[in-house]
DNA sequence: ATTCCACGGGAATCGGTGGCAA
DNA sequence: TTGCCACCGATTCCCGTGGAAT
């Protein structure tokens, strides 16, 4: 059923980007002066996750340098800190820093080492730490910056007057991108069906349900087309029938979760583990359980057990990966898993018992 | 009105890594 | 080679905030 898997994994980028085509003159207009040694134009990129806003930024970098050559960085800012942002700016740019270069250095290198336009990407700006790594960009002349983030005026109120002020010139842009619709995204599934699927294994019927059903998020249906060709499979369908594209989104969303836990520490797993047999809790509940079978899990480990503000930070992680969600305030809050048969892959031997 | 307490931002701290200069 | 410095990621410590209980 799939001829090419690579097609449906998450880093992969189409040759040809589809319904975005408003949005990359945007980009061109922005970025073209900058093959003519002109300033190139700030554009703050944002829209709900999923919908392609790193593809789209990716895409428009590649078509730029192939026909010019100007000088870009494209960085992951989500959890990272001020100088390990500016380092791979510089070492995009190609100028070599040492690892212990104190971060005023790499401020003055940035501005140094800057001769001509340059684009800056700053993908997750929603997780930029502080402003520093704004304000050295701002201050560095030739420096386009691009902001990829979730929401643009809670991003904008979180800056300061002097970034603010770049971004709401003539020479900067919003680029608001909104999910596909049912029609576009499902062109967008016909064309990965075209490339990973075999032929007829899935109609135009097929993907505009599943197209729908993920709400516009292009992330989510390409997973359950995949899901739904391996269901097929399993079932021996020739291709894939209806009860497969139902019982696919279950299993796509069940990948995600999965993929979500896998890449966690232990710690995160042994508080999922306590909320998952729990039923649903409450705080106080909790960090007593934790108490109650720390010594006994970290047995043998080489890590030990953490502090209930850090088990905070760890329930905030998990529930930004879609794992666990919590409703109500203070010692009320109670909190579940969002997959009661989604396990913990690493034993975590809690007595399952008495609570 | 006062007390209690979970929350979550931010500063301080710790252990580890890697340049660099004496 | 050794000591020093800056960084980093993870964690703990500290504390103001605000809703609920008393």
């Amino acid at each position: 059923m799939i001829t090419d898997r690579r097609v449906f994994d998450e880093d992969f980028v189409p040759r040809q980007l589809q319904h975005r085509g408003d949005e990359m003159s945007v980009l061109a207009w922005a970025f073209h002066p900058a093959a003519r040694r002109d300033p190139a134009r700030n554009v703050l990129v944002h829209g709900p996750s999923g919908v392609g806003k790193t593809v789209l930024v990716r895409h428009a970098l590649e078509r730029l340098r192939e026909g010019a050559d100007v000088p870009t960085a494209f960085v992951e800012c989500m959890g990272r800190s001020t100088a390990a942002i500016l380092r791979e700016i510089l070492d995009d740019l190609g100028v070599d820093v040492a690892a212990n270069t104190p971060t005023a250095d790499l401020e003055v290198q940035l501005r140094e080492r800057v001769d001509r336009p340059t684009i800056v990407v700053l993908d997750e700006a929603d997780g930029l730490p502080e402003l520093d790594v704004l304000r050295y960009l701002v201050e560095a002349d030739d420096v386009a910056i691009v902001p990829i983030c979730h929401d643009a005026p809670d991003w904008l109120a979180r800056t300061d007057d002097v970034v603010r002020q770049e971004f709401s010139g003539p020479s900067s842009r919003e680029l608001p991108l909104s999910r596909y619709s049912v029609n576009e995204l499902a062109n967008i599934l016909e064309a990965r069906a075209e490339n990973g699927l075999r032929h007829d294994a899935v109609d135009r019927e097929q993907l505009e349900t599943i197209a729908d059903r993920v709400a516009g998020v292009a992330r989510f249906g390409i997973q359950s087309l995949r899901a739904a060709a391996e269901i097929a499979a399993e079932r021996e369908h020739t291709a894939i029938r209806s009860p497969d594209v139902r019982d696919s989104f279950e299993r796509a969303r069940r990948r995600i979760r999965a993929a979500n836990l896998d890449s966690l520490p232990f710690h995160h797993h042994v508080l999922y583990e306590i909320i998952r047999r729990g039923e649903v809790m409450t705080s106080p509940e909790i960090h007593e359980r934790y108490e109650a079978i720390a010594d006994d899990v970290y047995r043998g480990r080489d890590q030990t057990p953490i502090g209930e503000r850090s088990r905070r930070n760890k329930l905030q992680k998990l529930r930004d990966y879609d794992l666990i969600d919590w409703d109500g305030e203070n010692k009320y809050r109670e909190f579940w898993v969002r997959d009661e048969t989604l396990q913990s892959p690493i034993e975590v031997n809690a007595p399952v018992d008495e609570m």
